[in-house]
DNA sequence: CACGGCATTGTCCTTAAGGACAATAGCCGC
DNA sequence: GCGGCTATTGTCCTTAAGGACAATGCCGTG
């Protein structure tokens, strides 16, 4: 017993299972929510529908549902839902067509956020491939750099041992009150170390100190 | 959602020969336009970029200028302006952590478009290399995810779009003041959303927020 | 020993930051 | 249109941060 379509259901979440995930609802109030086979039977539920959400059944082949999918539904925008996210399978799936990838238990923030990037025309690749794309080239090397060898840090080599130790804790987010107890003095010590460090390193404040001890900014 | 038109300096167009085309202007008025060498004597300019177009010259190595670029910028977006498109040099570009790439001639719909899509965290690979592009991306980001990258930051993702401008804002160093002009909004304002970023993602302060976005302390 | 660098702490003061409490306005879905 | 979310701004208040100016003590070198 189909139930009439409302006028502004853009969003349209597949599920083999039939199983849905209270974030889609939450997200997309107005969503429907399908079978594969129902699509077939009644493709008028594809009346105005701007995004189809594919939640993959992880026991079949994850570009052949994508296949199977397409056949219904044509060339609307496809985001997969990915209740284990696999960044190979994640690939193949977007040469088999789909415009996002994300997991299933993405927040409802971020389905909308995903929406707005598709139906722009953008491609949303999923957090665990974007953060690869994002740290692939210098930010990698920097951080990998920052991580394994923190010593080395040339901005550092300019204090004195004492300042390197409450230059770390600032930059560690320690605010004065917790350094000097740390450190056995006074809150005032800490402020006067800081100060001197602010004035060799040419930050203006314990965050950019922070950046620059962090590597993402030069003293 | 807030005008697409930022209120201020967001977009910087960087151009080796200062060829400026009129439709990036039209796009935003306020960006700012600079050649790469302006870019090490005045980091400065980089307070409150979002998005940083770089127009390739066409006579040296994209990936090459890019990775000059990107040591200038740090983890700034950088979407590329190409003169004249190429698939391949796309792909190297988008493994090198390009967040898009579209022809330089492009409407200034378009750049807006773009910029909508980068700033949501998508990425745009424009539409004449779109269905080209998913299939050859394959081997493009196939290598880019054999590099072991465990960590994941969903952190930003749970902001609404406003919040996450002036969390980037704030995590770059700037204070409310600069943040306010820079967004033409109150400072009080600036505080509003920096106190409900403090809430939603457990910081104590700035600083906190700071190293939850550079990826030095989870959310 | 005197001089200089470093660590420590003090007081006074200005400003930035952040919370409490609240209000107005626009947009969107039901 | 009503309810909810978001963006915006306001006032009042408390506290952290950082600078100005200055002092004391330790330690190593010339």
């Amino acid at each position: 017993m189909p139930s009439l379509i409302p006028a502004s259901r853009k969003h349209l979440f597949v599920s083999s299972s039939g199983e849905a995930l209270s974030r889609w609802v939450q997200a997309f109030p107005k969503a429907m929510l399908v079978q594969p086979k129902e699509l077939r039977k009644d493709s008028a539920l594809l009346a105005q529908i701007e995004i189809v959400w594919l939640y993959l059944d992880s026991g079949l082949p994850s570009v052949a549902q994508l296949a199977a999918l397409r056949k219904k539904i044509g060339s609307i925008q496809v985001v997969i839902l990915a209740s284990s996210p696999d960044n190979d399978d994640a690939l193949k799936l977007f040469s088999a067509g789909a415009r996002g990838y994300c997991n299933a238990h993405a927040t409802a923030a971020n389905l909308k956020q995903i929406a707005n990037v598709v139906l722009a025309g953008g491609l949303w690749i999923g957090e665990a491939l974007m953060q690869r794309l994002l740290i692939a080239t210098t930010g990698a090397l920097a951080k990998v750099a920052a991580d394994a060898a923190p010593s080395t840090n040339p901005a550092l080599q300019t204090l004195t041992a004492r300042e390197q130790e409450v230059a770390r804790a600032v930059a560690s987010g320690s605010n004065n009150k917790e350094i000097a107890r740390a450190l056995g003095i006074t809150e005032r010590t800490i402020k006067a170390h800081a100060s001197a460090i602010f004035q060799k390193l040419g930050a203006r404040d314990r965050l950019h100190l922070a950046l620059i001890v962090n590597g993402h900014r030069s003293a």
